[in-house]
DNA sequence: GTTGACACATACCGACTGGTCTGTATTGTA
DNA sequence: TACAATACAGACCAGTCGGTATGTGTCAAC
């Protein structure tokens, strides 16, 4: 407390961002509160408006530098070079699920779609931070269903791009659906018929 | 103003009801405003007190009187008595999807998952209400689903339970991803690939 | 040793929040 | 006509909000 505790602004910057990571993934950016944000970090407000020009700031720099690596790395990095995305979907989404289970993430859904549900309507800014990762996943999906075509893993006559799209969408909705109902026997009965949707587009 | 203006406690009472509604609607139910909501509903705190117990009781009122018959009536019941769900569906949900595109729906998305996304985890009652309304929506459609299996419009070993609720969180997901996009387009090409997927439940 | 930029800490601000209180006009009832 | 219950209106409240202003300790360069 009194201990200078060492300066160290690059550590204080990250425990800003993640306090205020869960604080809006709890809350929501609009019922976030800083001074929580500000305590649970165990900083101050002078921090914060050093590090971050504003609420909103500090929102994109959690879309920016929390928010999108992780979800780069559990979702998108797994299927970066599939050429079976039938078959690479269904275990990422089988960790996906287990992992959400897991941790409170039945309780609290997805962190991009809480945000982007929220805030896209609200602040443009918010909404492109957002949709980039949207856009990124959706072209990773693609991509792997594109590659999936040409190894003869996937029929011909899917568009990837849509059924991108849909996936995409899908996943979004039995996570906000199955955190609503909290009931884990949705999440795994949407997945069922998810799966019997991916075993349609094969050969 | 003076002039006595005839009280209408019902009428009164709507009027809050719809203000707060599209209140809710517009900036999340945190960051609504009760001072918004009675300004456009063009009375008193004092009146919004008196017919609702809080901002919370004027929240369920909300889901209970506002969105629940809305919902019931543009998606559930034009499926109520369907013997061929593939076909219905699709019709409901382009009807759907021109309406959503006509009113600033494509902007704000759909009021019963912002809700549900904002709400469901911070207030068990919120959680409960909104629930009532997908569940009874998983319902119908599982319910036609089944009439469609019947009628030999549907493969027989299609499990409607599962099916009805893929599509629900299907259907959640397309309208909030579409939302995030601002994208009519996407909002089209994934619901190429859901009507893909409808066909894929033929006989 | 001095200086100046950085990295905070603290006190504080006005705006706004949901909610309460009191007063008053209107209404149904007897 | 009397009276209570209802239906508001509007001032007001404590608390919280995001944000600011100012002070202070740290640290590297000179």
């Amino acid at each position: 407390m009194k201990t200078t505790a060492k300066r160290s602004p690059e550590n204080t910057r990250q425990r800003i961002l993640d306090a205020a990571f869960d604080e809006f993934y709890k809350n929501g950016f609009q019922g976030g509160s800083l001074n929580r944000i500000v305590d649970d970090a165990g900083t101050t407000k002078g921090a914060v408006f050093h590090h971050f020009k504003g609420k909103k700031d500090l929102g994109y720099a959690v879309v920016r530098e929390v928010i999108h690596p992780r979800f780069k790395q559990q979702w998108s990095d797994p299927l970066a070079n599939s050429t079976d995305p039938i078959t690479d979907l269904k275990r990422i989404f089988r960790q996906g699920a287990k992992r959400e289970i897991a941790n409170g993430g039945l309780v609290h859904g997805c962190p991009l779609n809480n945000l982007a549900q929220e805030m896209s309507p609200l602040d443009e800014k918010f909404r492109q931070s957002l949709e980039k990762i949207y856009v990124a996943w959706r072209e990773t999906v693609a991509a792997a269903f594109a590659r999936g075509i040409k190894a003869g893993k996937v029929r011909k006559d899917v568009s990837p791009r849509k059924v991108a799209a849909f996936i995409v969408a899908a996943q979004a909705g039995m996570a906000g659906t199955a955190k609503n109902a909290q009931n884990e026997e949705l999440l795994l009965q949407t997945g069922q018929a998810l799966f019997d949707y991916f075993d349609s587009l094969k050969p």
